[in-house]
RNA sequence: GGUCCCAUCGUCUAGCCCGGUCUAGGACGUGGCCCUCUCAAGGCUAAAACACGGGUUCGAAUCCCGUUGGGACCGCCA
């Protein structure tokens, strides 16, 4: 039975990264009908907040990563990594280490300006735990005795075999003078309790591996598999931060993203399938193996996310884009809350935005002249459509729509072309004035299916206003 | 500085393991054309890459060595 995990660390929002990890996580677990698994990882109590944790399980829902068990806290278990550093202790694979975080950090500083390896000299390694220093009230922390011959191997299902001398290894700290356990350590003991079978995280946990497979060696305990995922960074190439943009998944929800699209976006990210460029949920999972998972990072590219979202959103059922696009509509005062709307009107109209919006907000800013009473004109297209020459064609048309009963695009059509026929003129000339009056703009699906849509009262009345407008220019 | 990882169009990648079918394929973006009432969408098309240097071989993007470049880690952070 595969078991896999997700787990970070609560100390900020889910972002772009731990997506893409939770994701193939999520992935293999699905593919292999396993179990994934939920777990904060919050020993560091000082920067982890419930607030964060929230945070981490809001993104996870919004993305439809669902977990199996979880989410589990560290902090609810720090019974449990007491109990092995004490086996360990007495075991003799691991000591008391009295070294003051002062002293630790003189000597690494003294060791890199003398060009020298920053490693743990294991001065307390022999040191009995001392009586006087007992007494005295100095709290020691409790360092893992690392082997210092030989040679560990990191069986990894992307990079294959990566071979680490023991000798390079330092005597990491696993539990805090303040009795609290360091990562390194929970995370071995929460992967062994939890019967962790695959270990897939970033790339930058590589160097931590053949540490903790030596933590997984002491505690007697099978070595899972390992699959390091390469990086995601920015534009410059270095880690993915603010500076290039919103990193929090939950932003790309607020910019109009669909789960779907930035899944789809992330799972190309290092992973391919031949020339295939989009996956429903179920072709993900069924086509998921880390072959396939590339080794090298890769950079996070917007242009391409977005062009995935336009791709979602013309798949997109109405129905379900008119759901989604509520809250866009609302934040944009198109609607007010609570304000009733005809959800199957919403439909069509979105039926005929979805191949012109690329994302939710621009679905909903489109949406603004369908739905509101009054138009507002972009001034140059005011200026260059409405005016004198396109005067006498509005009136035309506004009287010959006045007498049409059906206000159907066939209909609209048939009307629109005997008037471009009576005066000999490309249909443009009719169209664009006609837009400009309607939608206030120059870009605007095809004129018949928007008139159908605005309907007959509201169009008569911007025709008016149109008519208007040019004749008190003058 | 030490250790480890990585290297195909601007970007994501296919091909690499199992050398010839690679004149290196697809996608995003960019340019052009078509469609067209505008804007899109769609179709067609163009420019664009095997980091470099040595081997091995009849033949190397593919195998080996080196160089260069990039990245990660080296915490009583995770």
């Amino acid at each position: 039975m595969v078991r896999v995990r997700f787990a970070p660390s609560p100390t900020g929002h889910l972002h772009i990264g731990g997506a893409r990890t939770a994701l193939f996580n999520y992935l293999f677990a699905r593919h292999n009908n396993g179990k994934f698994i939920l777990r904060i990882e919050d020993t560091d109590r000082t920067r982890s907040t419930e607030e964060y944790i929230e945070a981490i399980i809001e993104g996870m829902k919004w993305l439809k990563l669902e977990w199996d068990e979880g989410p589990l806290r560290q902090t609810d278990r720090f019974d449990v990594y007491r109990n092995y550093v004490n086996k360990l202790i007495s075991e003799g694979k691991a000591y008391y280490c009295y070294c003051t975080p002062e002293e630790l950090e003189q000597r690494r500083k003294d060791a890199l300006a003398q060009g020298k390896p920053q490693k743990y000299d294991g001065r307390c390694r022999n040191k009995e735990r001392v009586q006087e220093v007992e007494g005295s009230g100095v709290q020691a922390a409790v360092r893992f005795k690392m082997p210092q011959e030989g040679q560990v191997v990191v069986d990894d299902l992307i990079r294959g075999k990566v071979v680490f001398e023991n000798n390079q290894l330092d005597d990491l700290i696993i539990m805090r003078s303040d009795g609290t356990p360091t990562y390194n350590f929970t995370v071995v003991v929460d992967d062994v309790d939890m019967d962790i079978t695959h270990v897939i995280r970033g790339d930058d946990h590589l160097n931590n591996t053949p540490k903790q497979i030596h933590i997984y060696k002491a505690l007697g305990h099978e070595i899972p598999l390992f699959a390091h995922l390469p990086m995601i960074l920015g534009s410059d190439k270095t880690r993915l931060s603010k500076r290039h943009g919103a990193t929090s998944v939950m932003a790309y929800k607020e910019m109009g993203y669909l789960p779907d699209a930035l899944i789809n976006y992330l799972v190309r990210l290092g992973w391919s399938y031949g020339d295939q460029e989009v996956f429903t949920r179920e072709e993900l999972i069924k086509y998921f193996s880390f072959e396939n998972v590339g080794k090298s990072s890769a950079i996070f590219n917007p242009e391409k996310l977005l062009w995935l979202n336009s791709q979602y959103i013309i798949k997109s059922n109405p129905e379900e884009l008119a759901q989604m696009v509520l809250p866009f509509l609302e934040n944009a005062g198109i609607i007010h809350k609570g304000q009733k709307i005809d959800r199957q009107w919403l439909s069509r109209a979105i039926k005929t935005l979805q191949e012109r919006a690329k994302t939710l907000l621009e679905l909903a800013n489109s949406l603004r002249y369908y739905i509101a009473e009054d138009v507002q004109y972009d001034e140059k297209a005011k200026a260059k459509f409405l005016n004198e020459k396109s005067r006498g064609l509005l009136i035309e048309l506004k009287d010959a729509l006045n007498a049409l009963s059906d206000f159907s695009i066939y209909e609209l059509e048939k009307l629109f072309k005997s008037i471009v026929e009576k005066h000999v003129i490309k249909l443009g000339n009719l169209a664009q004035p006609v837009r400009v009056a309607i939608t206030g703009g120059t870009e605007s699906p095809g004129i018949f299916e928007v008139l159908e849509i605005v309907g007959k009262e509201k169009t008569i009345k911007r025709l008016e206003k149109a008519i208007k407008a040019i004749e008190s220019e003058n």
